[in-house]
DNA sequence: CTGAATGCAACAATCGATTGCGCAAGTTGT
DNA sequence: ACAACTTGCGCAATCGATTGTTGCATTCAG
C-alpha cells in the first residue's frame, strides 16, 4: 500500500519521539538542535525516504523554488541556448525553471511578469522585449526583494543586476576584422536604438571606423525593427542600389546577415570579394550558408547559467549585495564570408 | 502601505460577513452557493484585487498549476517550437510551464521525472530521450493519475496518451516525392530503431519503394545514433564511395541531410541532378543551405499546444478518458535539393 | 552552594485555500 | 399542520512545513 502523500516530518517526529519542529530544524542544521538529534533525524529521513513537500514550505515562506525565465521567443537559437544554460544551473541547485515568452510585445511582458509574480517565483531572469522602454512592471519584484537579473537585452539606465556581453567591444572587433580584411566602406545593420545592445554595437562600429580613420557615412547605417530576414533583404537591396555601395556589412544579427548573403548572391555580387559580411550571434545558420558567415560568438548558455547563479547568490546574500553588471567576452569567428586574405 | 501578502479569502469573507468557505466556493461557482452571493463575492474580489494564492491551493490539493515539459534538448528548432506552443497553450489556460532536458540520457530523464513528480506538477509532457527504452520511471505518475502526454518520441507499446505525426505516411510521401522526380535508387538515413519514429519512417520508406516496384537494398539504408552532422557526413561519404551509389537520399532529419548536401557538393556531386536529397523536420536550415533542402514539415508548435490541451482535458475528465493517440498531418515541402523536373 | 548562563527541544500559531459534514430556513406534498 | 426535502451557508479540520516564544536541564562562575 503506497502512501499517496509520502513521508512527512510528522511521521519522522512520531517515530523519533521528538516534535515536528525539531525535525524541521534538524533537517536544516539549525544551531539550536543537538548534534546527535540532527544525525538521528537525518538518518531516519533517508531511511524512510522522506522528501520535503516544497509546496508546504512555499506556502509558509510565501515563495516557491521556481525561477521564472522571461524571454522574447523561445525558438531562437540564442535564446534557447540561454534557457538551456539556465535550466541546467537551476536544476543543479534544486530549482525549477518556469518559462514564458513575450513575443517581443510589451503587453505580454507585463502580463507574464505579473503571472510570475503571482505564482511567487523566487527569482526572475529577463531578456526584454524589443518594444520595452519602461520598466515599472518589474518594480513589484524589486520592491519585495525578489532577485531579478536582466540578461542580454537590459534596461541600461536602471541600477539592477545584469548579465551581458561587451557589445561595444564585440562590435569594435567585428568592424576591425573587416577593416583588417581590407574593407574601407563598411555598412551597418542595426536594431532598435532604444535597446542598449544595439546602441552599443553601433557605437563599437563607429569607434572602430574612427580608430582607423575611416569616414562615417550615415547613409549606409541602417536600422531594422526586428532585424528579420525580410528586413535584411530590403536593406541589402538598398545598399546595392546605391551609387556608391559599401564593400562590406557588419550586421547586428545573423538573420539579416544571412539574408544579405542570399540577396547579394542572387544579384551576382561575389562574397566576400565584392561584399564582405559579418554577422552577430554565431547562430547555427552561419555554418550552413554558403559562403559560411563570419560572426561574433558569445556564450549564450553561460549567460543563462550565470544569471541563475546570480539569482541564487543574491538570495543567499539577502539583499546585502549591490547590483552589479557581469560582462562576458565575445570572439570574432572568421569564416569565408569575410575572409579576403589568405 | 502595500500589503505584502495581498488580499485573501478571509479579507473578502470578513467584509461580506460570510465565511471563508463560502467565498472559496463562490469563486468556484459551487452549486450550493446562492446566485446572489456568488455575484457579490466575485464583485468584491475584483474590487479588492483578490488573487488566488496558488501555493495554498496547491498544498491543499496536493497539486500545483505547473505543467512539466521534458525534452531532450531545448535548443533544437523542432523542440523549441514545440515548447513555444506548449507554453502558449498553458499560459492561456492559466498554467505555468516547467522545463527540463534529458540531453538524450535515460538517467537524466529519470532524475527529471522524479524532480517533476516531487515538485507536484499537475501534468507532464514528454518527448523521450534517444536512449530510453523502458518506461517504469513514468509509472508513479500514471499510478497516481497525473496526466502524462507523450509527444513525438513516444513509447509505442504503451497504452498512454500520445501526440505524434504520421511518420509512416510522411516517410512514404517523402520517398514518393523522390520517385516522382525520377529517382530509382534511394538511400535512407535512419535513426535508432528502438525509437518508433525512426522505425515508422523506415517502414514508410520501404513501403513506398515497394509500392513503386523499386528494389530494396539494405546497403544503402544507414542508421545514425543521433543523426548528427558528423554522422551525416560519414554516411554520405560511404554512399558516394559505393560502386553503385544511390541517386537520392531520404534522411530522417535535416541535420544529416544538410551535411549530406555539404559533403556531396564538396565532392563535386551535383544536387539534385546527381543526388537528390530530402530531409525531415523543415528546420530553418533548409532554406539557408544551397540548394535549399526539401523536407517534411510538421506542426511542432501545434504538437506542444495540443499536448497541453490534452493534459487539461484529461484532468477535467478525471480519468474517465481512454488513452488516445492524436496523429497530425505532415507535408512534403519540395525545394531545389530534390526538384529535378520543372 | 546558589544564581546565571547556556544548550536543546517542545508548543502553538501561521501560511491561504479546500471540503466533508451538519444545521437552519424555506418549500412542497398530503 | 406536520413530515420530507431543498437550498444556502458555516464550522472546523486539513494540507506540511516554518518559526517566535517559552521552558526545562545542565553546567559554570563566584
Amino acid at each position: 500500500m503506497k502512501q499517496k502523500t509520502g513521508v512527512t516530518i510528522y511521521d519522522l517526529a512520531t517515530e523519533l519521539n521528538v516534535s515536528p519542529s525539531t525535525v524541521s530544524r534538524a533537517l536544516q542544521n539549525h544551531p539550536s538542535i543537538g548534534k546527535a538529534t540532527i544525525k538521528a533525524v537525518k538518518e531516519l529521513a533517508v531511511k524512510r525516504g522522506y522528501r520535503l513537500n516544497s509546496i508546504a514550505a512555499s506556502l509558509r515562506k510565501q515563495q516557491t523554488n521556481n525561477i521564472g525565465v522571461l524571454v522574447s521567443w523561445i525558438n531562437r537559437p540564442f535564446i534557447s541556448s540561454l534557457i538551456s544554460g539556465a535550466e541546467e544551473a537551476a536544476r543543479a541547485a534544486g530549482f525549477n525553471v518556469l518559462i514564458s515568452q513575450s513575443h517581443d510585445s510589451l503587453d505580454n511582458e507585463k502580463d507574464n511578469v505579473k503571472a510570475f509574480f503571482e505564482s511567487r517565483v523566487c527569482g526572475l531572469v529577463v531578456s526584454l522585449a524589443m518594444e520595452t522602454q519602461d520598466f515599472e512592471h518589474f518594480n513589484r519584484f524589486l520592491e519585495n526583494g525578489t532577485p531579478v537579473v536582466f540578461v542580454d537585452r537590459i534596461p541600461d539606465h536602471l541600477d539592477v543586476q545584469k548579465v551581458i556581453i561587451d557589445n561595444h567591444a564585440a562590435a569594435f572587433k567585428a568592424t576591425q576584422h573587416l577593416i583588417d580584411q581590407g574593407c574601407k566602406r563598411i555598412a551597418h545593420f542595426g536594431g532598435a536604438l532604444h535597446q542598449a545592445i544595439y546602441r552599443e554595437r553601433l557605437r563599437g562600429y563607429k569607434d572602430a571606423l574612427q580608430a582607423n580613420n575611416l569616414p562615417l557615412d550615415d547613409t549606409i547605417i541602417l536600422h531594422g525593427d526586428l532585424l528579420s530576414a525580410d528586413e535584411g533583404q530590403k536593406m541589402t537591396e538598398f545598399l546595392l542600389g546605391l551609387p556608391n555601395p559599401p564593400d562590406s556589412i557588419f550586421s547586428a544579427n545573423d538573420t539579416a546577415a544571412v539574408s544579405a548573403i542570399q540577396f547579394a548572391k542572387s544579384a551576382g555580387v561575389r562574397i566576400p570579394e565584392d561584399l564582405a559580411i559579418i554577422g552577430f550571434n554565431n547562430d547555427p545558420l552561419c555554418m550552413i550558408i554558403d559562403p559560411p558567415l563570419s560572426s561574433v560568438g558569445h556564450p549564450a548558455a553561460d549567460m543563462g547559467r550565470i544569471a541563475v547563479q546570480q539569482i541564487l547568490q543574491i538570495k543567499s546574500a539577502e539583499g546585502k549585495l549591490v547590483p552589479q553588471t557581469i560582462m562576458l567576452n565575445t570572439a570574432v569567428i572568421a569564416r569565408a564570408s569575410s575572409l579576403r586574405k589568405t
